[in-house]
DNA sequence: TTTCAAGATTTGTCCAGACAAATTTTGCTT
DNA sequence: AAGCAAAATTTGTCTGGACAAATCTTGAAA
């Protein structure tokens, strides 16, 4: 029964034009079929091929030169990177572009793993919000687990809507600004549990970030930790001016 | 007469709407006027709205949903992304993993434009050294320009190694420490003279990177030139902490 | 052989229109 | 007031065509 998703013309020929590079069809250094040969072997209008072609120069893998025609620079898409989630604003923007589908919530207290982790005191009692990202086509793009003292639960609905819009609500829940925003990020061969919810193949490059926020006085007011996969990274922020370099 | 620069019209608009949103006019968090009413306005075609409104979004300030509009995010463009080296000491690390192959040297009286472009007052005795910075499997990553007084000349071998090590030789060198360091970032079509030193096709992407380092007392110490090519970028380090995003 | 201009090729810009798909609004019904 | 279905709005996809601008090719002239 239906229920298909309709791939529109242009992401096909992007993806048949993309494996043909892969399989050096087209090899690395060579020119495309000019735009007007693939309307014809595609049977589509120049539009379509050019919305495909301009998908494989987003990705890094064709460019494109007014006369001289379609250049194939690399053989897959350049992953890794970021094109479009870089910084700390980046990624408010980035809770904004998606949606958190919520896996659960649970009470819990501290343990001291976690506390470790996360620089709180074993044993509070804290509140674990887990859900995955997905952007709005449905591609899952990250698993999220917030955590935040249980004495915020009132702000749980706001912690799922990403960092920006609990970034105002968590500094007046503690009752005092939020003084600093410490970020830790590493790359990991994606666990099980984040492969599933993402869609990835066992062993897939993740990346996991750990944010904490912390509030004037210095107590540990929340703690995200974002599990990004697949071809969309992110990397990290930090400062660098006035510290000579070691 | 003649030698204008034709923009295209979408290139136009984009700028009009960018800078309107800047001004206020459209609020981030409000939508922006539909593609017809702008048509309208403008009175062009969809397809140019849409080429610039593409661009907005490609900017990290429109987000487009379906059905629902096109939304202010944010009211200045987002900079450049990274991919393997993204910090400031990210570049000490790249200065260190790379070698340098040092094409030249020479001492100048520091021109007027180029005087504008570093900070520094023209007709100063200055020196410049040009090389190319190679992966160790020969690689060409970067074209390098470094450009110091004259009177640093004694630790120009230094410099050939990059912005780690020569950090604590300027700061020698000027006699007081390093206080600020600057570095503006722009994404560009590979000149010719970095397309080949770099072996990059036309049209290549290419990431320039202007980088001053100013003493104490406000005087430049020295200004880099770092033309970076193929599949390997550098992003603009910035500082987000400590600022509640809006 | 070299140089240069004309032509051919290829991508860039732009238009007018059509329908599809998603969201929001409206208004009726309960 | 609340729920729900229809209508209106808005962006997404796609066609066909036209001309401009940049690059490459060809061939004649020097």
């Amino acid at each position: 029964m239906g229920d298909e998703v309709k791939t529109p013309l242009y992401a096909e020929i992007f993806e048949v034009l993309r494996d043909e590079i892969a399989a050096g069809i087209f090899p690395v250094g060579d020119l495309l079929p000019s735009e007007a040969s693939l309307c014809k072997r595609f049977d589509v209008s120049r539009f379509t091929v050019r919305e495909a072609l301009r998908r494989l120069q987003a990705a890094g893998m064709v460019s494109r030169v007014q006369g001289a025609g379609s250049r194939v620079l690399r053989d897959t898409p350049s992953g890794v990177f970021v094109q479009k989630y870089r910084s700390m604003s980046d990624l408010t923007q980035f809770a904004e572009e998606t949606n958190l589908e919520v896996l659960g919530t649970k009470n819990t207290l501290l343990d001291p793993d976690l506390a470790n982790r996360i620089g709180g005191n074993a044993g509070d009692p804290w509140l674990s919000i887990r859900g995955v990202r997905r952007m709005p086509d449905g591609d899952p793009l990250a698993l999220v687990e917030s955590f935040v003292p249980q004495r915020f639960a009132a702000i749980a609905p706001d912690l799922a809507r990403g960092p920006g819009p609990i970034y105002a609500g968590l500094a007046e829940a503690a009752g005092e600004p939020i003084r600093d925003v410490e970020q830790e990020t590493q790359a990991m061969p994606a666990p099980p549990q984040v492969a599933q919810a993402l869609g990835l193949v066992s062993g897939a490059p993740c990346l996991c970030i750990l944010r904490r926020y912390s509030s004037q006085s210095g107590t540990l007011i929340a703690s995200f930790n974002w599990h990004l996969g697949g071809d969309r990274y992110i990397h990290r922020t930090r400062i660098g001016l006035g510290q000579p370099p070691r």
